[in-house]
DNA sequence: CCTAGAACCTGCGAGC
DNA sequence: TGCTCGCAGGTTCTAG
C-alpha cells in the first residue's frame, strides 16, 4: 500500500499491535525482501533477536520500528507489500518473505508479504533526530508539522521539470504517489505536464493545500484499496477509493463540468485528468531571447 | 549538476 | 483453453 495515507494507517496499526514487543525469533523467507539489508538475512535476523521495539514512525512512504539501542528497522511497502500481525497458528501467505515472532504470550506474529518484491526490511542506525540514516534524502511529507512550505514552493520554481514528476519527487515532498497527485492536481485544475517554474506563490499554495485535504480525508476512511492487496496490518480494506474525482476514471464524467475524464501514458504508468478543468500547456518552445 | 527513461518483479484481466 | 500483451498505489540506477 503505497502512499502517504495507507502507510499511516500501517502504522497506527503496528503503534498498536507491535511496539513495546520484544523479538525473539526473526525468519528470513526471500533474500530479496532484506536486499537493502546489506549484512543479509542472517546478519538481520541475529541483530533484531532480543530487542524491545519502540513507537512506529514514518515519514513519506517509510516507516520504521526504533529498536532499543539506537537502531531501527526500516521498511518500505514498495508497489505491494504488506505488514501483517497474523496468529501463529495462521497459514503462511504465499508471498511471505519475512516473519518475526515476540517473547509474549500474545500468540499473534508479524509477517512481511509482497507479491512484487519491490519493497523490503532493512536495520540501520538512526540520527540524533531518530531517523534511519538510510533516507536522510527523503524529504518531509505535507502532513509533517515541519515541513517547509516557503522552501517547497522555491525548489518547484528553480526545477525545470513539470509539476506532477514534482509531486513524485520524493527528495522534494514525500508521501506522493500516482493516484494523490492525480487527485490533488484535478483539485488545483493543474494539467500534469505544466512546468513548475510557472507556478505562482498562491499556485503552488493552493496545490499543497489540496494534496493535504485529499490525503487527510483519505486516512479517515482507512486509504484506498481497490483490491486485497492494500490493507492496513488486520488485513482490512479502506474506502477511499469511493471518493477518488481523477485516478482510474476514464471515459467517465468529471464530477466538477461533466467532460468524459481522459488516461494518458506517463512515465510507465498512467495519467489521469480532465481534459475541460485541466488544461494542458501550451506547446513546449524555446524560450524567448531578452531583445538586444 | 540535473533530468528523463529503463530496470527491477509477479499476477491479473482483456483480447485473440 | 491457452497464449500474449498491457497494466498495476514505487524506487533506483544509468545515460544523456
Amino acid at each position: 500500500m503505497p502512499e502517504l495515507p495507507e502507510v499511516e494507517v500501517v502504522r497506527r496499526g503496528l503503534e498498536q499491535w507491535v511496539s513495546g514487543r520484544t523479538v525473539t525469533c526473526v525468519e528470513v523467507l526471500h533474500p530479496r525482501a532484506v536486499r537493502r539489508h546489506l549484512g543479509g538475512g542472517d546478519d538481520f535476523a541475529a541483530r533484531l533477536r532480543g530487542h524491545r521495539i519502540g513507537t512506529a514512525r514514518r515519514r513519506g512512504k517509510y516507516l520504521w520500528l526504533p529498536l532499543d539501542g539506537g537502531s531501527a528497522v526500516l521498511g518500505h511497502l514498495g508497489m505491494s507489500g504488506q505488514l501483517l500481525v497474523q496468529p501463529e497458528a495462521a497459514a503462511d501467505e504465499k508471498h511471505l518473505r519475512i516473519r518475526i515472532r515476540f517473547d509474549d504470550d500474545l500468540e499473534t506474529e508479524l509477517r512481511f508479504v509482497d507479491q512484487r518484491t519491490f519493497g523490503g526490511l532493512s536495520l540501520h542506525d538512526t540520527t540524533p533526530d531518530g531517523l534511519p540514516d538510510a533516507i536522510a534524502h527523503i524529504a518531509r511529507d505535507p502532513l509533517d508539522p515541519e515541513f517547509d512550505d516557503v522552501a517547497f514552493h522555491t525548489a518547484l520554481r528553480l526545477r525545470r521539470t513539470t509539476v506532477k514528476r514534482a509531486l513524485l519527487d520524493q527528495s522534494l515532498i514525500s508521501g506522493v504517489g500516482n493516484i494523490y497527485a492525480d487527485e490533488a492536481l484535478w483539485r488545483a485544475r493543474l494539467h500534469y505536464d505544466r512546468p513548475t517554474a510557472g507556478l505562482t506563490r498562491p499556485r503552488s499554495a493552493e496545490l499543497l493545500g489540496h494534496v493535504r485535504d485529499v490525503m487527510n480525508a483519505a486516512l479517515a476512511v482507512g486509504g484506498t484499496s481497490f483490491d486485497s492487496l492494500y490493507v492496513n496490518v488486520n488485513g482490512e480494506s479502506g474506502y477511499f477509493d469511493r471518493s477518488l474525482d481523477a485516478y482510474g476514471r476514464e471515459d467517465e464524467p468529471c464530477r466538477r463540468c461533466g467532460t468524459a475524464m481522459r488516461r494518458r501514458p506517463w512515465m510507465n504508468r498512467s495519467s489521469y485528468f480532465c481534459p475541460r478543468c485541466q488544461r494542458p500547456p501550451r506547446p513546449a518552445r524555446s524560450l524567448p531571447r531578452v531583445a538586444s
